[in-house]
DNA sequence: TATGAATGAGTTTTCATTCAT
DNA sequence: GATGAATGAAAACTCATTCAT
């Protein structure tokens, strides 16, 4: 990748976590990366173009850095921990957001859509992995699909990103991580009971 | 409200709906109105007051409809029962949509931002009392702060409009609602453990 | 027709006759008609509805003038007079340049092609029409069918036009009027000649 | 010629045929040729060069065809045969509609104009060539001057061209064909007569 | 209240052309 | 000879907004 289609790709993140999709443009975008707004089409075709390749970028480098930690991830505390890691880089990193700011911009243009499901997939199954891998041979396994809870944490980290960009103080995530922390041991026995209650059933 | 008036404000909301923030354009809000786009300033000012105008009605209409649900609620199974008939309600009707495009919005369009916080703020307490009310005297009421899980719950609802908008097919929501019916008995027994649990700390 | 609508087409005869199909925009057109280019959109949509707007007016209003000359003409002597009148105003009035260069556009603008023929068609049928009259119970009727005649005659039109565009000087058509004159009276002979032909095969 | 030259020579023509004058960008020749865009410029200068060159490369290979099938030609018969033949493959190859662009095109570029009429010129001197061939030492020689009627047959052909651009159903020049050879035999008469004229004048 | 016309700044995109390699 | 990257100007078109009526 070329130094200038690099700094392109950075300044398109940046923009769209900055300004959000409504308010990228190809103007802005080579502002910020200081190039000219024609290398755009060169290098990408047109912006649409540009705003995938920065979302397959990003997710590409998150996805690496993340399947390390997943590596080290054993128990439900673990998990707990994971979650809270990467909710905290994605955060500040920003790149929820420009998720997000896609989805949200999928609406106007709609050939958008289908090109961002594809690249949500990954994350999905990376959660869900990552549910099984703590749960596999307890009895919250059989308790809720991990896909179901994975696409349901998926949507909370949309979510909260959303809330994050409107308010930054008000976040609910960091005090909501600390009771996640303090009850995930309950949750293990959550899990005994619930198991009881189906086999009574 | 003059009918014109009332006929671009449902204006602005079906286009915030179909065509996201950054689709909905004076024209394209006059069009569906069958009015002139000057009426937008005529009446509103600018657009953005016509966007929170919208706003503002689709709140008060749920709101009003939502708080006679809450009436009738009194138990944990009846609250994941409103939490889901809202839910189906929103999605259909496309309310959090307009909700979520314009958080999305509010990055490029700055003065957006204080002024959605304001208009969400009413739906966060009226989570928090319906958590509140339900969880009185039980000990769930200490588990965990109702304001904070009420956060989490808008923020799930957000995040999983999201997810719909780009893919209505995969909507989780559906079937985590059937497990929260399913799982809304043990947690009145997970809290009574937690509450025990707090006690031997 | 707004008078700034009017100024708009005017000057796009002006800029086709002028710059040609390619030299067109919508900034040369504005221009000359002390416009702002975005009027050309609000009144006409796009650039290509304007031209063809533009097409129509000149071609009712030539429609109108000519159909009254044709009223006027009954022998082969007075269609070659028609025909070299004609000739002269259009070619001065460039009114077969704006044809030739829309034709000429239309492989460009593909959209182009069908809206130009249904605009071509009146004039080969003025012309069909034309020569049915003046040879009408007279054995040229049975020589040549008008109408392949008048197609003929219409793309020789074309034709001298463009030549006409490229040079001026060199416009071959003035001579070949002066030697029509001159042997349209021979041409009934021919005429007769030619069935005679015909009824001996 | 290298190669690559001439592929861009190649695609030039081709360009013209299929997109016109207004279509036929540097981007548009190159990709056709396979070739990167700049080599135009290093080969030719500018674009107008290389439109140029391809017009003095078709212009040579029909010349040299045609001037064999001229060899060929001794009566008035064989003259309407000839000029069939080359309406035929002109208007196939695509050979007259290069012209035509190039001609529309002149209004835009003022600079094409003169060049194009220099190499239109052979044309018209071979056009005449054909007709004093066959007509000389005939009446019909004193008719029309040749050089007039071959700059009448040369705006016919570029005009049914240009017909045929708009609508290659439509084309009328095979009809006028068939005519014409039926009518070539009356002609001779035609000549006759009106040499006579003359002479009573 | 309502409208049609108008505007200026902005949008995405394309173009011919240049240049370092 | 050939290439990929780059550029500045200009293309078509859109937008929020204003204003006279």
């Amino acid at each position: 990748m070329t130094p200038t289609k690099q700094r392109l790709v950075d300044a398109a993140l940046e923009t769209l976590k900055q300004d959000g999709y409504a308010g990228t443009t190809a103007r802005g975008i080579a502002g910020r990366a200081g190039a000219n707004p024609a290398l755009i089409y060169y290098h990408f075709g047109d912006i649409t173009n540009l705003l995938l390749a920065a979302l397959d970028e990003t997710s590409a480098r998150r996805m690496q850095r993340y399947e390390a930690l997943l590596e080290k991830t054993e128990t439900i505390e673990d998990l707990v921990q994971l979650a809270r890691d990467i909710y905290r880089e994605d955060l500040e990193a920003g790149h929820v957001t420009v998720l997000s700011e896609l989805i949200a911009g999928s609406l106007q243009h709609k050939a958008l859509g289908p090109e961002v499901i594809k690249r949500l997939r990954p994350w999905v199954e990376y959660t869900t992995r990552s549910i099984e891998k703590v749960t596999r041979g307890t009895s919250l396994e059989t308790l809720i699909p991990a896909k179901d809870v994975a696409l349901g944490i998926v949507a909370f980290y949309l979510g909260v990103d959303l809330l994050h960009q409107l308010d930054p103080e008000e976040s609910p995530a960091d005090r909501l991580f600390d009771h996640a922390s303090r009850l995930a041991p309950a949750l293990g026995f959550l899990a005994n009971f619930a198991t009881l209650e189906e086999e009574n059933t």
